[in-house]
DNA sequence: TGCATTTATGTAATCGTTTTCATGGATGCG
DNA sequence: CGCATCCATGAAAACGATTACATAAATGCA
């Protein structure tokens, strides 16, 4: 009695008396078929509810319209907004994503590059800083940058991967000019993991503005892991100093909320007594207190980027696309001020 | 000369001198072929470095192994935290996730429930509040509960659903206690969007702690959004009054950050002048100004919960399953204090 | 009107697996 | 030793679409 199985071809086939060709062409280019055709198909379509099954389609197509997004952490919001970016970007262009939360781990990352051998995804977006095996071998089999791999955030020339990113070092750069520029002399910085392009650009931009102003000697420089834990850990290092710094930079916004909660603790004001600032400006960075100076990076931008530059590969008409840097902005707000000791 | 294409189940099984069934064996059901047989065709798949084609596995067994997730914004911390727990427990049980953020959109809600019907995952998770139509379809097609359907946070038995959520009324009712045990009496509330019954729960809970404290007269009600935009709004309208709220409670920490933010620009010293309570206990929570006391809510178990429970179904030996109510915490921090009018 | 094109449709091969069924050899048992 | 069982394996039929090729009808043009 229940018309319960799902409804498949050539059922649509069947009803609308034509062949499953026809069907087919209805549902994938429907301005080759004539006119009066096309309705009694679409009217079959609608009536028995079909839709075309996508493993079958995949096989047949030996393309699944998915793309493999690798992020270290989902629940970072950094991360987060650039895979939104992502997701809509893919979307608009009938893709959908495959997320893998790889929580930094190698095993995981390996694990779900698999997942491109397979054919699981068309493509693979990775987000942090390692290019899994799995990817690397699939890109030495073609030409540069013509596997289906792309990068964002990071930038490393070796990788052979194009990616999506900012200027970190100049980013860096300006921050330190920032402090520097308000007076402050003894300046810290806490860096992220120094194995990713990333950190090390962004040290490298903040030396290069230290030196800029001879303030070498007066820069000193804790690591730092990207946590909230380890801003506190990094500020509690340069506070405790016979000379503490009067201005700290951090590499991301959630060390820089590290750092504050520590400095107040310890009865610093900030900005007066300690400047701070972040990077990255993730939406609460408007609302510490006080609000963070930061570098803001444009996250949805790196996403939908990521997507134009795989689409460019997969599609490969064009030749091989190059990176892309995008624009950061310094944004000045209240936890950074002058030098107390100008 | 170069070996480009990727290899199929028949060239190892070639190279090994089986039969492709064999390989398939090995493959998934090691213990059944003869440990000579089993070594040749290993050695086969690595030295071709085989893995079976999706599309092809899915068509034949007719299963994706893949969970569809549907969350309203996935930038949101809240949700990503979820997000992180559907797709651990689902990497756990072999399964991978695709995401459809829907930007609370009910065009792209259901764009992505047509996925279901493609086949293109085999089961759905629903983090709004909204039921597509397309899985409403296939619930009614079927026994109670039984649909590949879950919910995750919202609780409505109409849905004909399970989910995954917490006593949103008692965990409202038990902040709203929490304010008035501190001696407030003019407590605010702002809620979330009232379509959603979550915040619906909520608002029953915190009324009905007012009226068990004799304060319902007192106790006035502005509707949010769960931005901190509207948070902001809510504050200004709460406090703008002749007679002001000594206290706010939240129905999420973002709000409360926006009502915190306001009030401090309004010369408002927390908690001395208002209490501000929030919900959910994102990460930030402990590192605003003062740290914020809000409801704990176990989104990592909410996101493994709404896994276990799609899994039952899929597996469907045992009984539907029943929706799923974990614990939540009030955590008391320093944003709420002894009413200073007492 | 007759022939060359074009247009619309159908037939059937194909994508790469899994799995049913059949089969031959090895094993257990009296 | 002879028969019943069991085990390991192979041959071939699905799974449900797309699409190259063939063909018939419609059209254009002289």
């Amino acid at each position: 009695m229940a018309q319960t199985s799902v409804p498949d071809i050539y059922a649509v086939a069947k009803r609308a008396g034509v062949s499953t060709a026809t069907v087919s062409r209805v549902l994938s280019r429907p301005e080759i078929v004539a006119p009066s055709t096309r309705r009694k198909v679409m009217r079959a379509v609608e009536l028995l509810g079909y839709a075309p099954n996508a493993a079958a389609k995949n096989l047949r197509t030996l393309r699944s319209r998915k793309v493999l997004v690798t992020v270290p952490d989902i629940s970072n919001p950094f991360f987060s907004l650039i895979l939104q970016g992502i997701e809509d970007a893919a979307l608009g262009q009938g893709y959908s994503v495959l997320v893998g939360d790889t929580q930094h781990d190698v095993k995981r990352e390996e694990r779900y590059a698999q997942m491109l051998k397979r054919r699981e995804a068309d493509g693979l977006i990775f987000l942090g800083h390692r290019l899994p095996k799995e990817a690397a071998t699939l890109i030495k089999a073609m030409a540069p940058r013509c596997a289906p791999v792309v990068n964002g955030c990071e930038f490393s020339p070796r990788l052979g991967v194009p990616s999506v990113h900012i200027d970190n070092a100049k980013a860096a750069a300006e921050a330190m000019d920032h402090l520097y520029d308000l007076g402050h002399r003894r300046v810290g910085a806490i860096t992220g993991p120094l194995v990713s392009p990333l950190s090390r650009d962004r040290l490298r931009g903040a030396l290069s503005s230290a030196k800029n102003h001879g303030a070498e000697k007066d820069c000193v420089v804790v690591n730092g892991d990207f946590s909230i834990e380890s801003g506190r850990a990094g500020a509690d290092q340069l506070l405790r100093t016979d000379e503490p710094p009067t201005a700290i930079f951090c590499f991301n916004d959630e060390m820089a909320i590290g750092v504050m909660d520590t400095a107040k603790r310890r009865g610093l004001r900030i900005p007066q007594d300690l400047s701070v600032a972040g990077f990255d400006d993730i939406r609460f960075a408007r609302y510490t207190d006080p609000p963070l100076t930061t570098v803001a990076q444009p996250m949805r931008e790196i996403g939908e980027g990521t997507v134009r530059l795989l689409l460019q590969i997969l599609n490969g008409q064009t030749t091989p696309p190059e990176s892309i840097t995008l624009p950061h902005t310094l944004i000045v707000r209240s936890s950074t001020g002058p030098s107390s000791e100008g």
